[in-house]
DNA sequence: CGACGGGTTGACTGGATTCAAGCCACGTGG
DNA sequence: CCACGTGGCTTGAATCCAGTCAACCCGTCG
């Protein structure tokens, strides 16, 4: 299947590239589990994680059924999740940004349920699972932040499913950017240009749709004066983006 | 809004049935998160939690916008959580059965994100979610079992997302009745018959479809020979269902 | 150059929704 | 007791949104 092996890519992803962890490729400080955390305690934290990249577009992080071992923060650049439905087709289970804990789902098995793979070049910081636990007895302010990781994601999980199970393509192509618009505004302040590090397909996939249903959303959306394709990777939004509070977003004007 | 009020569905909730809990209604001791623990630990893990109940169908458990303090596992019974859509329609978000725990994704929130409402006479125990986290730095296995229960349930959902993006009304429904199968199995023992606690509108709707679809998918899997409508809220399965391997089930001979 | 994959567009199909009517079990009140 | 109303559920006919199948465009790469 598909190239991989970029300068990380190989299945035991043991490429380690310095002993003493300075973040220096962290562009999420503040969305770092460690944020918050007093000195002593970041570097207990330091201490167990590695950093490790750059994965090129395309490298997996981890495959379905690896070993479960470890947690992966993103450093920098963006990491999907896929795996195979009944039909021997790929689905897309997750798109994974700048700050967001990857490999939650495997916490409880023994496998990991999905492989995981580099959409552009990115840097993620490796968190030994067991090791984590560790630091909790000591640390209970890091492990309220990672349970509350944990809450926040079966909240958006639940959304996301809800806005899938109820909305129409169109709905969910917009629920969609305004979500990667807030993502976005996050770290790096608000702009309307919306930079997808994911391909189409993927993104359709993500959204339960075919790419060419997808397609013809975006082509729609644009008619409709919501959206601009800038170009292949840019969605410029044309209206101001309705606010997230916890999370959820409305849309009003569009059917 | 619908009736509500049996002996225990008031708004606060405070209606405390034993100060000493013998969970003497609960059928899930093997669910429980204390399951395992040591005499000790349990006694301290009892010394938080309450039992709740009799709830009546159509009694809250709590309700979007309360303050979220406590989490619920369940004793005996069933609970659905709901919100509203963007168009004002309810939709139900999820099914809890016996050893579930209720309201994990109002962890990290300040209140709940749905209703929680029973929908048939229920016991629940009730978890101060403060004392619980007070109780994991003493206990490192409670904290341990309680993490898995939160990737478990990440896991789920988004697998069942999967499901929801990915196959068809048919392959949804069967996929439903056969979890709902593995489930009656784990407390009850293996039964073809099924026994549907929530009504087919709250059903269709936590599987994205309309009552008018769902029906219609009952009666084609009926005459398929995939079922038997025994009863308003009994089906029986004329298959033997496929194994659930972590929770994954494969459905191969259905379109 | 030609092959290839990602993406777009068009015509057609089909599965699920919508709108409407009817059925059935249940509770209520005369 | 029965008449009646109600709500959950089912069935039917028409509609529509997204899927399917196919052709085509275009940038990339061998």
């Amino acid at each position: 299947m598909s190239r991989s092996n970029g300068s990380c890519g190989n299945s035991n992803h043991l490429h380690l590239i310095k002993s003493e962890q300075d973040c220096k490729h962290c562009q999420s400080e503040k969305l770092c589990l460690a944020f918050g955390l007093g000195q002593e305690a970041v570097s207990e934290f330091k201490g167990i994680i590695k950093e490790r990249g750059p994965y090129a577009a395309g490298d997996t992080i981890y495959r379905q059924q690896d070993q479960f071992r470890s947690l992966y923060s993103i450093q920098s650049g963006s990491i999907k999740t896929e795996t195979v439905t009944a039909d021997g087709r790929q689905s897309v289970m997750g798109f994974y940004l700048i700050g967001d804990l990857l490999g939650i789902d495997a916490i409880g098995g023994k496998t990991y349920p999905n492989d995981a793979i580099a959409m552009e070049t990115t840097w993620v910081c490796e968190i030994p699972y067991k090791s984590l636990l560790n630091l909790f007895s000591g640390q209970p302010y890091l492990q309220q932040q990672f349970i509350n990781r944990l809450g926040g994601k079966i909240h958006a999980d639940e959304y996301s499913g809800k806005v899938i199970r109820n909305e129409s393509a169109t709905r969910r192509v917009m629920h969609f950017l305004y979500q990667l618009y807030w993502h976005q505004a996050r770290d790096k302040g608000p702009t309307s240009r919306l930079h997808l590090p994911m391909s189409k397909q993927d993104l359709a996939s993500f959204l339960g749709l075919t790419p060419e249903s997808f397609s013809r959303t975006l082509t729609q959306l644009q008619k409709q004066g919501h959206i601009e394709k800038e170009s292949h990777k840019v969605i410029v939004l044309l209206k101001t983006p309705p606010s997230a509070e916890s999370g959820h977003i409305e849309i009003l004007d569009i059917k």
